[in-house]
DNA sequence: CTGTTAGCGCATTCAC
DNA sequence: GTGAATGCGCTAACAG
């Protein structure tokens, strides 16, 4: 039996442990390892340090948190996981909250507003020290309540005019997608646009509009048919678009789950892609490169979103004083050209 | 200028402003809160209520987690949160866990097991009562030194023969499967079968196994081959299948994802689907229904699965020591047939 | 049922 | 540089 009596499973080493073995007080040992400090190159230092980590020592962060007014942990709002796309950007904001030594926690709203706030406070139940919300919309009620109680936030990928946001250019996007099907020789092009609460979405619009304008084409309005972000809506909305009179011969679907949802609409119909319908896609999720018809699509660089989004989080909570200008970042996508695109029936190959 | 003069910013209230306005002491107001208690109906009890209810006081979890030692948030273990099948179960175990006032967190491991340690790590440093784990291997080493250090643990999805877990009858679902295209007329049946070191690919071989046994297949190994859980290496091994001789009629891939890849390696083939080549997924995720092909795959009741395993796990949490005997669940499968599958070329429909 | 006292583990004064 | 004292917000043990 060695040292006193202690619990049956090892309990884990407080900072008093480590002072008492390195022969220091407790409020040493807490400078040594204050990250935020620089590090001291004292003897003593050296094995305090020497001592936690012989020990397995982790400071408590609850505890730490507690004292500190700070978690380390920032909460990320979504409207769902299963949606690749959110997945990806949780997963690239966890990547890079973790090389700023804090942890990234997640809830989900469903796109419903109702649940928003809920999904909001028990975020902040949490403590987190931030939020980054990818939900916003133009008449959001939970981010000005936010803002007022001074929470650190950065919206991503979605903004709302006025708080601070990274985002894709969504206007260029939906631009390069339109121009690359115009350039093909459509003329007869179907927007499967999003819903109207989603910048993103109304960025791809008005890329398409611009694009539509440009070359030329009449009564834009008709040819734009609202929808979710979601397959099926995608399916319901490519059927009824592939019913109309004259039918296209190209839709710019307004992420690849909806053009997803077209493709299926389109094998329905009996439509072989990209031979008689040409279909676009948005953000280049990891699918789109492997269906059975490679999807064109516009790449989003969700990383550098997630990376931006998380260092402007960073220097609010560092200094939530310093008025934020509420400014928004944006970043380039590209067009992938895959299979699913080809020049219209009939059509000579451009060039 | 109400009060005295606070902090510019609304300061959440505490549990002593809420005893000081309701005129009792900062104890009661904890145990008038404490969710654990039955709810008194006294007269104070109902005041403190209504105090903290008008002082929108929320109980600071830090502060509740270091004084009970339980922070009522269980950590989840996932491969990538990108594989809409974790995403899904991931949402479903932070949703069961809501129903039980708990809150779940994630993080990922890229199936490496290098890296699982670190990924635990920083579960536990977020004080998680418990885990929930979809990464577990035979020989997991990390699963271990938790049970040593007597971290509350469940398995989901993929079990080690030793841990409590809750999966889904794979073995049943991949005889599902094999069934399906064996009794449609397929002979040749390829199967691409996952990583050796999960459980659950290795069931579904299992029941490939036995199905092909009892049609009374010779070689059955021939028809196996290893890959990866990813859509990419479905089409690698795909792309490897249909150029065996003889070719295959039918393939039954471990998931939905693999599926795809075998799909995008027969479009590249020029092998049509169903008429060709029969193809079945597994997992039902929500693409499976809407891809231009509607897949035919085994559904997997992954709320459940999520449920018992919140279920397991807060109760391994309240009762530590009663020794757990290491259960498995298994939950049952079930066949959806779409429009992937259908007789081998040449043959007449049966019946 | 209620209040008093003590302390979870840590970070911060403030002296030295 | 270092250590003693104090308290973050909450809950547990105890006495009334």
């Amino acid at each position: 039996m060695t040292e006193t009596a202690g619990p049956a499973r090892s309990a884990r080493a407080t900072i008093r442990d480590v002072a008492r073995e390195a022969g220091v007080s407790t409020s040493t040992v807490s400078r040594v390892l204050d990250e935020r400090l620089p590090p001291s190159r004292s003897e003593t230092a050296e094995r305090v340090r020497e001592v936690a980590a012989r020990l397995g020592y982790r400071k408590d962060s609850r505890a730490s948190a507690l004292r500190r007014q700070q978690s380390g942990t920032i909460g990320v709002l979504v409207p769902r996981l299963s949606d690749t796309v959110m997945a990806i950007l949780f997963e690239s904001i966890a990547a890079a909250a973790a090389e700023r030594q804090m942890f990234a926690i997640v809830a989900t709203t469903a796109d419903d507003p109702g649940s928003e706030r809920s999904a909001v406070e028990s975020l902040l139940d949490q403590h987190v020290d931030g939020l980054v919300l990818t939900t916003a919309r133009p008449d959001d009620v939970v981010i000005p309540d936010l803002r007022e109680r001074g929470i650190p936030l950065v919206l991503a990928l979605r903004h709302d005019g006025v708080t601070s946001a990274v985002v894709g250019d969504d206007e260029l996007g939906g631009y390069l997608a339109t121009r690359h099907l115009l350039d093909l020789g459509h003329r007869e092009i179907a927007l499967v646009a999003g819903p109207p609460y989603a910048s993103s979405a109304v960025g791809r619009v008005a890329g398409f509009t611009r694009a539509m304008t440009e070359a030329g084409i009449d009564d834009i309005d008709r040819l734009i048919h609202p929808s979710t972000f979601g397959m099926e809506s995608g399916e319901e909305v490519g059927r009824h678009i592939l019913s109309t009179s004259p039918r296209p011969t190209a839709v710019f679907a307004v992420n690849d789950n909806t053009a997803v949802g077209v493709l299926a609409a389109a094998r329905a119909a009996g439509l072989s892609v990209p031979d008689q319908l040409s279909v676009v896609g948005y953000n280049d999720i990891p699918l789109a490169a492997r269906l059975p018809v490679p999807l064109t699509t516009v790449h989003v660089p969700f990383d550098q979103i997630a990376a931006r989004a998380v260092a402007a989080l960073a220097r609010l909570i560092a200094s939530p004083d310093e008025a934020p200008p509420g400014t928004t970042t944006t970043l380039m996508p590209s067009l992938i050209p895959r299979a699913s695109t080809a020049p219209p029936p009939g059509a000579r190959a451009p060039r």
